[in-house]
DNA sequence: AGAGTCATGTAACGCGTTACATGATTGT
DNA sequence: ACAATCATGTAACGCGTTACATGACTCT
């Protein structure tokens, strides 16, 4: 599932211009999944060719064209075919873990500022979940997904909270030992 | 931090052949990063050229040659100079998650598939994460990054089991819609 | 007999980011 | 004044995957 179906399945589930597709993965999918203008325009150009979307010019005032994308039926049954595949394996990369991997190289409080950094990240994200309001999108679905970020979100909240020491403990160690 | 600076802080903990690197990648960061020989061999290739790493042949009897690698000092500035950064946020790809957002156009069977699959997959890596009886890597450090990964997997496999009914509630909505 | 491990590498290719280019309107 | 929002696109480039190429040894 490249960002191209992706955007094919976002328009499932309405008609969309690029810049509002843009929109939904930064309020919907932002958790597990991103893309920028740079991806989206050309999947959009390519998938008219294919004929999996067309696209209807809108005129606006002062500002460019707008276009707005329909998906096809061509396009619905390529959406499908890539439903009934099986999901490949999450892609993680997180550099502030592989940067924690190398604890006894960072002074202690370099360390302990990375820790409070990520962890003032997670309370803004935290926040941002329990303060929507209206759960727009496919109401249980979006809750859902919603839920699912917070959850995570959380989860290494705790966790970091409860562990920082490990690393933390190791840096003190490192660092008395070069003095 | 791409993985040719991966590369690099992996041999600051120790010398080490590409095959070598590899392995760490697979045992110690595989929850939150990987990589393919394709990727690490040129890495190692380059980080040579830039007098970052020197790499020492060893004649083996019925294999290739073995070229184990070690930083320079060159190398382990420029992996300071790495970890000095502020890392960027994670990149994290989920086609399992963004599937499930279109769990309207998914069979009520399929769905449940995909969940008992995903939770049969959270189950093995937790139950690796327990049966590691050693702490190799360094101590303190490495069980802090298994013990991160076991707690996400947890939480997940938590949220998955008691919220499940979200996702497959709604499908089977738009099943009898359908019908 | 076949799978798995050890061991290194290249070539093609695709995907996606980043930066650039343009420009009016609206809110602070 | 300045930032943000709306709106679309292109070009260059880098990163990394995938598949291919080679080959012996060991365990089941």
């Amino acid at each position: 599932m490249d960002i191209r179906t992706l955007c094919l399945g976002i328009l499932t589930l309405r008609d969309a211009t690029g810049y509002e597709i843009k929109k939904v993965f930064e309020d919907e999918l932002s958790h597990f999944y991103e893309a920028s203008f740079g991806s989206i325009y050309p999947a959009l150009n390519r998938m008219t060719d294919d004929g999996w979307i067309i696209g209807k010019a809108e005129a606006q005032d002062g500002r460019p064209d707008k276009k707005v994308y329909s998906i096809t039926s061509a396009g619905r049954m390529a959406f499908m075919d890539a439903l009934d595949k099986k999901p490949r394996k999450d892609r993680i990369r997180s550099e502030f873990l592989a940067m924690m991997m190398f604890s006894d190289l960072m002074t202690p409080s370099r360390i302990a500022h990375l820790i409070d950094e990520r962890l003032k990240g997670l309370a803004t994200k935290i926040a941002e979940l329990e303060d929507c309001p209206d759960d727009r999108g496919n109401g249980e679905v979006s809750r859902f997904l919603r839920g699912f970020g917070h959850a995570m979100y959380v989860a290494e909240q705790n966790y970091l909270e409860e562990n920082r020491h490990l690393v933390e403990a190791q840096a003190l160690m490192a660092h008395a030992a070069a003095d």
